[in-house]
DNA sequence: ATATTTTATTAGGACACCCTAACTTTTTTT
DNA sequence: AAAAAAAGTTAGGGTGTCCTAATAAAATAT
């Protein structure tokens, strides 16, 4: 059907919200080339292909939008990535910051059971190990409820559930920290000086940076 | 490194037997265009990069040869591709004849740590599901003790541990017959006449055909 | 409103992998 | 040993995905 190709170029688009509602709005070539590390004259192209297949909206010289079938199929693969990630960091111990690229790869397999099952195996989880959201098989995303740990009440008692910035730098900064997904806390006090969080968990107190905060989400 | 074309032809040379020592001995251009399903010519061409690269020994007009890199390389494939395999049969619940196109395609992902980690949760398997064995990381195949349920004798009380005829044919047959990997069974008798083997398995009495014994291994 | 900058597009080329058709070399048959 | 058959190779194309360099259109700044 789609080659894996048109499958990241789809990914890229609707992580950019190239959708009518919501989002950031459409993107533009060069916002996308960019995106997909890709030359805008390649991404050009392409974006030919994909509008002949139906996936794509573009008039020339304008934005681009997913159509609904694009949209579909980038929540599709969104859905595979995820899983994936899941498998790998559950089942076979892969750390935080190790899954990305090899889900990367497993997302573009083409199986009409593989990936249902590999969700009834993992027991349909509704977040991946960054705490972003599984779509569920008809494209339906789980609601998100996305409170940073800067956002959270002091004394709040709450646990990480994910990440804003998905950087291996910041996942590798988080282990030397010590903080992972799920770790429970207690929010001590927020510091009103440089926005510094203080907070406790399995007896530790630590005081970690406004801008690690803002990157943290808890439930 | 590899592409995943450079890789499937490894690995059909390989099943060619093209080594030196063993085997079927080494392996011609047509007959390696024929078991990968590409036109000689383009085969040709790939021999020549996969000269270059040092996978492969080939004089003009001459039997082509695996090198030892090119055969380490193969092995490794192979022990991916069982080792996915193992994963879909028994994790994903996937039948006997469902697994191969999936495997054939995860077989190809790139990951330093992957197939190890995978390994691991799979408890160290010694053979896939279709009872071929799984070669260890450094490219050991664990010794092979093949006898097939023609050759074993009355009286015998075995279990299927694996098939020599790998098509989805043979596979679904055997699934209408009732037959399945792991099944425990009795051989009740050897017919002379035309070689149907009589077995008894699970207090049902059934005859199989001498060439569907000739393609059963047991144990 | 014109000049400048940014964005999108076209033209032309490269590489990987596949093809068919024609040709050459080797092997087999007679 | 010559003819026929089989196996291997070369020549010339095609598609998909990428590139750089040059050009055209749109947006922004003056």
């Amino acid at each position: 059907m789609f080659t894996a190709t048109e499958e990241n170029y789809l990914k890229a688009l609707f992580r950019l919200g190239a959708l009518t509602e919501g989002g950031k709005g459409p993107a533009g070539t060069n916002e996308l080339a960019l995106e997909l590390d890709i030359r805008p004259a390649t991404v050009n192209g392409m974006l030919k292909k994909l509008r002949e297949k139906g996936l794509v909206e573009q008039r020339r010289y304008g934005k681009i939008l997913l159509t609904e079938a694009g949209r579909m199929h980038a929540v599709e693969v969104i859905r595979k990535h995820r899983l994936w990630e899941t498998f790998l960091y559950e089942k076979l111990h892969f750390s935080w910051d190790e899954v990305h690229d090899v889900a990367e790869q497993l997302e573009h397999i083409r199986s009409v059971n593989l990936i249902d099952r590999l969700e009834e195996f993992l027991g349909y989880p509704s977040v991946d190990p960054h705490g972003d959201p599984i779509p569920d098989k008809n494209g339906r995303m789980p609601p998100e409820v996305r409170r940073t740990l800067a956002e959270s009440e002091e004394g709040h008692v709450c646990r990480i559930v994910g990440v804003c910035d998905n950087s291996a730098e910041f996942l590798q900064y988080l282990d030397r920290l010590g903080l992972s997904l799920g770790l429970k806390m207690t929010i001590t006090r927020h510091i009103p000086f440089d926005g510094s969080v203080e907070l406790e968990s399995a007896g530790i107190r630590m005081i970690i940076t406004r801008k690690v905060a803002e990157n943290l989400l808890v439930d």
